[in-house]
DNA sequence: ATGACGATTTGATTCAGATCAAAGTTCACC
DNA sequence: GGTGAACTTTGATCTGAATCAAATCGTCAT
């Protein structure tokens, strides 16, 4: 299933974010209100569920999105069928390309999620007529920057066990924490995709993720569950 | 030795970039006349020795840098002493992560290098009331978000033999090529920076190589000099 | 030239994580 | 509520790359 199939979430007023401008803010925190309006005028808020594809890699995409609600993974595959994700983005993240149509990734919704699809030239017309949110998009893309380089250390340099703690702390700070230490949250990730995160194979993520709970690092319910009774212990193994 | 020590290449006109605005576009091919001269009176350009650590992990740095002539690498150290090069910059790149102070990663000249230093303030300054320069720095961001995220491929998915290929690959684009299959070019790094950016061993990179040399893909020649005499070869190797 | 030190190559062995194989679980769908 | 398919866990074995250990090569100062 792809975008265009979707379900439209609020189809009269499509609402890129006029609600929601302070608390979404990459692109709509830096436009004004007649620009808000515009936009809003020839864009769609839209439900997708965990598997949609959003973006495929080395398709040309005619819009942007920005996340609302959910998860979503950009991965990248070989010929050979190889896969890594590169990169896992949350609200309020902006998704896509700017100034390069072709994409060199695929952007697929992790978990059930809400997005705003924006035209591509009606964004890329506001981004240069907007030096705020060109700077908005270069902030993000200098975020995503640091986390990809901060993921390189963890696939090249860190081990099994360093990699799974790795993820299970990534995952933990976009939860809010239950009590100073305590952390509990879905995993929006299957352990195949953990796999294809860490650059490892499904049966050692689960080797380790099991030796955690062996270890009182975690509690896991249901597989996808996961407490973190003890932040500072997860991110001692982390190194 | 850091930069501060470092030889002042040009003194009396510290040139930013007068000469080169066509050549070497990233910060200077997107300022006007005026703040071109602003930023030279400012400026300086120096000369730095291979090892010569222009930014320091961890630290706060007061300037930017464009590189004019070499190569950097930016590396990623864990406190155990592990580490990762985490990118390689070419002339023209811009050095230095706009908008923070503090430097997440280290960046040290990989070959002898020229460089031309902007004070931080100054640059800022015009980044903010320049949006072609705004621009160009996010267009760099991007360039570096998407190598980022193709050597994240590398690093978790490919094995030794691909990604020393994927390396020989890599810096033979930054060479010119000698006819049109053939590419010769001098590695601008050692073999433990070589293990140090594929996250491998040494050893294991020598093995590779020698490897590559008797299979014919390369000619090596004092260790750092390499002919490929088909660069698609190498890119089948690659995968 | 000679010696010395660092970088690279080569060889022998080990081990972390992959692969192969088989149960368990979970949960969507009749 | 029962069934089947997909996901997850666990176990046994294998292997690619790491580690340990020596040579060999370069290169620079004497």
């Amino acid at each position: 299933m792809d975008v265009a199939s979707s379900e439209v979430f609020e189809a009269v007023v499509p609402l890129a974010c006029r609600s929601c401008q302070a608390r979404h803010g990459v692109v709509c925190g830096a436009l004004s209100n007649d620009q808000l309006k515009e936009l809003n005028r020839h864009s769609l808020r839209r439900k997708v569920d965990a598997g949609c594809e959003i973006i495929a890699q080395g398709s040309e995409s005619s819009f942007y999105s920005n996340i609302m609600r959910g998860v979503v993974k950009l991965c990248k595959v070989m010929p050979d069928g190889r896969q890594q994700i590169v990169g896992l983005q949350f609200a309020p993240d902006f998704v896509g390309r700017p100034f390069v149509r072709e994409s060199a990734l695929s952007a697929e919704a992790a978990t059930d999620a809400e997005i705003c699809v924006f035209p591509r030239n009606l964004l890329d017309r506001m981004i240069s007529e907007t030096p705020e949110l060109q700077r908005s998009l270069h902030d993000q893309a200098l975020r995503e920057l640091d986390a990809a380089r901060e993921w390189m250390l963890t696939l090249g340099r860190r081990t099994a066990e360093e990699k799974v703690a790795s993820l299970l702390h990534l995952i933990a700070t976009h939860a809010e924490p239950q009590t100073a230490t305590c952390t509990a949250f879905d995993l929006p990730l299957s352990r195949a995709e953990i796999a294809d995160f860490l650059g490892l194979t499904i049966e050692t993520v689960s080797r380790q993720m099991t030796k955690f709970r062996k270890q009182g690092v975690i509690l896991i319910e249901n597989s996808r569950h996961i407490i973190v009774p003890d932040m500072d212990e997860l991110e001692r193994i982390t190194a």
